[in-house]
DNA sequence: ATATACTTGACTAAAATAGTAGGTTTTTGC
DNA sequence: GCAAAAACCTACTATTTTAGTCAAGTATAT
């Protein structure tokens, strides 16, 4: 178990899915303007998200994609652990041996500890987080925002990026 | 709160010091040769380790590091703290609001989360580690092979590196 | 005095993270 | 059928963090 903001991006973009994807699949550009991050980042995490089947895509015109089941069954560890890189368990996987027959040091120690942080971050649903008043409310006001982006394309993105909420951001700084 | 191999390698070489400087103060190059953690590196961690207060040291000829308190009074959290990048608090620190003066949306949920991860890490003192059987008995034979390699200096590194037990690369798999 | 060992700063190398660019399918709507 | 929208895919680049190296100090026990 890895903890670092490449995970934060991926739950902040599960987030926006959650809120915004109920009545059908939400564009990776869409969620890129809004959390603001990088198109093809979102595409390399979305890729990873997809073959743990925590997303599903639709192709084509008015694709995008949405959760890949309710999400009250999708938690943070779950989508933490699709885009972390492997868990890189090189040596004494479980055999509690290592080093040539010796008995594995702090081995039970940390598989322990590891253990009970994902413990911890798998008993909190994307639906728990949703489920705080204040996100719906800014996420509303933010879907506001979408129409009038929407509506005038030409606009510059300055103007975009400097009056959306940015979930991921605001996600950054508390892990 | 972040959890990467940096975090990692500082909670070794404290669990190093934990085990070997009971009756005295321990050399970075002895914790580097047990534990094959490069001398430089130790270095800087141990700077921010002492800036802490996490550690104390002693100059000069038979000096070295000790635990700069109680193994049972420092907690994993801690070490992690001390040696990992700032926070990097840069908005809506703790005030709640962020953006133009919108709700910080996820804010309180990741404030949660990352307090409870800390308070986790937190409850888990050095002396806990060290106190499992198993790590006091391989600690033992590490400090027999310590003698033989002091006894013959000329012998090449890589036999040292391949007959003594790597406290680190065994935690490196777990978390 | 002098060897030991901590201390510091600047530098380099490797890895992970983040972002770019350019394409190819697939599907929809005209 | 065709054009546009979107996922999908591959390769490349840039940045940041980790990790390690080097060299010149400083303090201190003997």
């Amino acid at each position: 178990m890895r903890l670092t903001t490449k995970g934060r991006y991926a739950v902040t973009a599960m987030l926006d899915l959650s809120i915004n994807a109920k009545k059908g699949p939400v564009t990776l550009s869409d969620i890129s303007k809004r959390q603001a991050i990088s198109l093809s980042y979102l595409e390399q995490l979305f890729s990873k998200l997809r073959k743990r089947d925590l997303v599903t895509s639709v192709r084509g015109p008015g694709g995008g994609y949405m959760l890949g089941r309710k999400d009250s069954d999708i938690d943070v560890a779950e989508i933490i652990d699709a885009v972390s890189e492997s868990l890189d368990s090189t040596q004494c996987k479980g055999k509690g041996d290592c080093h040539g027959g010796e008995i594995c040091l702090t081995h039970h120690l940390w598989e322990d500890l590891s253990a009970q942080i994902h413990k911890f971050l798998s008993n909190i649903t994307l639906s728990d987080l949703v489920s705080k008043r204040e996100i719906e409310q800014i996420a509303r006001s933010q879907q506001e925002r979408m129409k009038q982006i929407k509506a005038n394309e030409a606009q510059d993105q300055d103007g975009i990026q400097g009056t959306s909420v940015n979930l991921e951001r605001i996600v950054a700084n508390s892990l």
